[in-house]
DNA sequence: AATGAATGAGTATTCATTCAT
DNA sequence: TATGAATGAATACTCATTCAT
């Protein structure tokens, strides 16, 4: 939103004044991060509004760029969703790696609480909410989409998380038969009700960091009870 | 939901099957009823195209029905979404009741089990998710919509199943200090993997019935594991 | 107003009559001055059918462009009303040059005769009052365009003429005390007749030119017999 | 509008038997005034939205009366219309003996200035004026309509001033060649002005009373400059 | 006389996408 | 690379009128 034009002149007329001299043009700063601008447009457009609700037009006019140099960065309307849901993937990354990190440490208790705290207020915020519910309420349309997202992010929490359960039972830390069935149980024990809530319930305020940290110290208790030692 | 045609057919691509005899249209009495074959075809059509992707030309060919005569049932599309969302809610209760039935029993963990099974059961049905993925996926455009279907469809179950655990704790069945929480926990236990990918992976065959009844088996087991005696 | 298409067919129709060959298709050039076909389009049909009976389908199909082309000049049908009501008023201008010009002479009464004849021939012209009947029954519709018009249009003549009147009276040419209310007398002496009969039977042949100056003349003696030297 | 039908019998309810329980029914409180009811509710709802803005379910909704029940008593639409037209011409009767009687004393420009107050302030009424707006807008859909209109209504007036006139002028009390012609210079010096302002400023607060008499007595004094002794 | 239900044609407006420059 | 102009098909919703009761 914002001042949107540099120019003074009271936009909307623009078409019949097109200026005599090409050298003046080029209002736009940087020029060639078209694809960025576009991307980020987009991006926040898909999310407030959903997929459908949003025009080409709308992000065109949010980029402050023509619609035909949106159709020159993306092939359609499709790959510009799927840049948003798939473009970020390799965030995740980060986030695995603090993952482990977290969990180290002599007391596994205290670890696991520390991970669970963690991947519950990174879940909860809103703009993962909302990509959650975009991508979901998408699945019908992009199925191949919805899947990968799937594989992709919270797929590799559960995978590693199932990894690390592993080693911490190898070690005789915890006593846990099938990890991946151990890796949902914490992930539920943990996600379960704030997540399902904050699906439905758009405008609900976030759970406060408390709130969150004691459900998430709750669950990792039930998991210890039926996994530890 | 209910069966909604007899006919097998996907609603919808009818109109390049016209039938050979110009003579064989309007099969329709003429009158009546029209407010339900209207209500079926739009909850079909919703639930296997998305609410935005469902044009009301769509659902009035669908229906076999002018698209005024829609009109005069239901004031608009909002509506006839908003029908479809919450115009079942009261076969919750039927569900509600077998509920605690199954809980019953001398063996609290066999009961839970049972209970366990039934519902993972139930909310797996393709139908069940995909009106949880459209109510979800427009809880943007319809948030008290979406607010209303959680608190009257899985809440009541969520509540429900809290005051059972309480009345099993009273009776010294389970150790539970706060059954809204432990109801919680055994919910997401049980459905939350199978949920979570159901959410998610749109064309995936459904979980065969013993996967879900281990699934549901193991859940309960953490369960009790922490809450039992 | 002007002369819009040379071809003599009722434009709009043209769809059945496609010509013979489809390579005969597309004959717009393909860029360019679509704003202006547009409006002529639309102004030619409202002032023939009148605003709600003009559908943007049919302007669109008289100036040979698609809908959504007219809907990237003019934000709404609203827009290319008012683009047709107030798009002239410049033109006004002229009229009221010549107003001046046709007043002065030695001998006022015959100055006064000749502006009556000028105007009462202007305002009969059918698009003329046709512009006119829109504006009134639009009125209801478009309060502020009406209002707009009113005082753009005769407004501006009726201020322009007490001017005059005022000028002419200080000059002892005529005895006058509200130049506002006489330049009111002197339009409605002249117009009352023919304008009022004019708005109201539309398929009425106009009155020859012979008979709107005898009834300009003898508006004209009577103003004179009031406010005469 | 008041009842408008001299005979007391609801036109032909001859056809059916009354049936047995005949006294059980009557649901609306008058049963027979149904023509009545859609007249007034068409009539208010033409004037306040225009002819194409009112639906026949707005008007079977005003009327608390169901559709079909319109079509009982009108054939469609237009004839609605010109029902709230011409139905109540025969009111103008009233005005023209009122108008005769208003002219008539010994003091002629007392007698002309009293009518031209009566008349400017029953022309200048709100409902008067949406009426002309109404049927100058709709002149183009119902040309005989106008027509008629103009001829009925002011067209009646105009006859009789012009009558009532010559008839002064036979009396030495004016000096009029043309009778319809000084009618119409009578008419215009007095209504011009605020009907031509009234016609295109829908919202503007009416006249006070007083501007209107002044207006009136200026316009005489113009006409009896013209025409007196 | 009155009704509730039904209809087919039509309303303004929006869409993702392409074309010539 | 970027654009303004153009499009055809689709959108939700409304209309005056008729049918069977």
């Amino acid at each position: 939103m914002a001042g949107r034009q540099s120019t003074s002149m009271p936009a909307g007329n623009r078409r019949k004044a097109a200026g005599p001299a090409v050298a003046e043009r080029r209002p736009r700063a940087g020029r060639m991060a078209s694809g960025g601008v576009i991307r980020e447009a987009a991006a926040a457009l898909f999310l407030e509004r959903g997929y459908q609700s949003t025009s080409m037009d709308d992000i065109a006019a949010a980029a402050r760029v023509s619609k035909q140099t949106i159709y020159t960065h993306f092939a359609d309307k499709r790959e510009l969703f799927a840049d948003l849901v798939l473009g970020n993937v390799e965030r995740v990354d980060a986030f695995l790696g603090t993952m482990a990190d977290t969990l180290r440490g002599p007391d596994v208790e205290a670890g696991l609480r520390r991970f669970a705290r963690l991947y519950v207020h990174f879940v909860i915020r809103p703009e993962v909410l909302r990509l959650r519910r975009l991508v979901v309420g998408e699945a019908g349309r992009f199925p191949e989409l919805a899947r990968t997202y799937y594989e992709r992010v919270p797929g590799r929490v559960y995978s590693t998380l199932a990894q690390l359960l592993e080693e911490l039972a190898r070690r005789g830390e915890l006593t846990i038969s099938d990890p991946d069935l151990a890796a949902q149980h914490f992930v539920w024990l943990v996600l379960g009700l704030p997540l399902d809530r904050g699906m439905f319930d758009v405008d609900a305020p976030a759970p406060t960091a408390e709130r969150l940290d004691r459900i998430a110290d709750a669950g990792v208790r039930v998991f210890i009870a039926a996994y530890g030692g």
